[in-house]
DNA sequence: GGGAAGATGTTCT
DNA sequence: GAACATCTTCCCT
């Protein structure tokens, strides 16, 4: 893994949220700066929803935050919460339609060195991008590229190469409303989940 | 202008 | 497993 990805096509964003939460596991988020290259396999995502679901920023209409959600699919959202960290976002569904989808962990890929310098406590990889806040730390994902297209330089989502893997769906976590709802998804048996589900549900079943 | 909550991470028990 | 540091955003007065 030495050249530079492809970046996914806008098409590849024209599916329903909970659809591309799913279809972003397995893909490479790729990240450039003056630093180097740094990039990760998408292990865990979430969906947030317009329709029914309080735990949605965009669940009582738009605000300056949360703008980015409204706009058009493949844009990064990114906010700052609990006065330290960031927590990177796709933005899905239709313009007008405030939706995303949460990337909650990486598997590290490219430039693990450097994500090892921007993290400095983490000691081992496992520990570097298990968790939304962990991941724009490592990745150097901050405000400032709130809204940007993620089919371009310096951040982008490339395809994966993943063989065959199971996806599990489970709870959302951290939030306070809709807990029930079974909206995050992550590879099965992937060592670099934020924390994995005491029930591990097939999200094909309906279980 | 003020107060409360928050899609977390770390540390301590 | 629970507490808490930290500060921006949003909503209310």
């Amino acid at each position: 893994m030495n050249l530079m990805p492809r970046p996914l096509p806008f098409s590849f964003y024209l599916q329903d949220t909970v659809s591309l939460a799913r279809a972003l596991l397995g893909q490479v988020l790729c990240r450039r700066t003056a630093e180097g290259l740094t990039a990760g396999i998408i292990v865990e995502t979430e969906a947030y929803l317009s329709q029914d679901d309080p735990a949605c920023h965009a669940s009582r209409g738009m605000t300056r935050r949360n703008a980015p959600m409204f706009g058009p699919p493949g844009r990064a959202y990114v906010y700052f919460i609990y006065g330290n960290h960031y927590c990177f976002n796709v933005t899905s569904g239709a313009e007008g339609v405030g939706e995303a989808v949460l990337v909650r962990a990486l598997q590290p890929l490219e430039g693990v060195e450097l994500m090892l310098r921007r993290r400095g406590e983490a000691v081992n990889l496992v520990d570097l991008a298990n968790g939304p806040g962990k991941l724009c730390r490592a990745l150097s994902i901050d405000t400032a590229l709130n809204g940007h297209d993620l089919r371009k330089d310096p951040l982008w989502i490339a395809a994966g190469r993943l063989a065959h893997f199971e996806v599990v769906s489970a709870p959302r976590i951290g939030i306070t409303q809709a807990t029930e709802k079974l909206l995050r998804f992550y590879i099965k048996d992937n060592n670099y989940v934020s924390r994995r589900a005491s029930i591990e549900r097939n999200p094909g079943t309906g279980d």
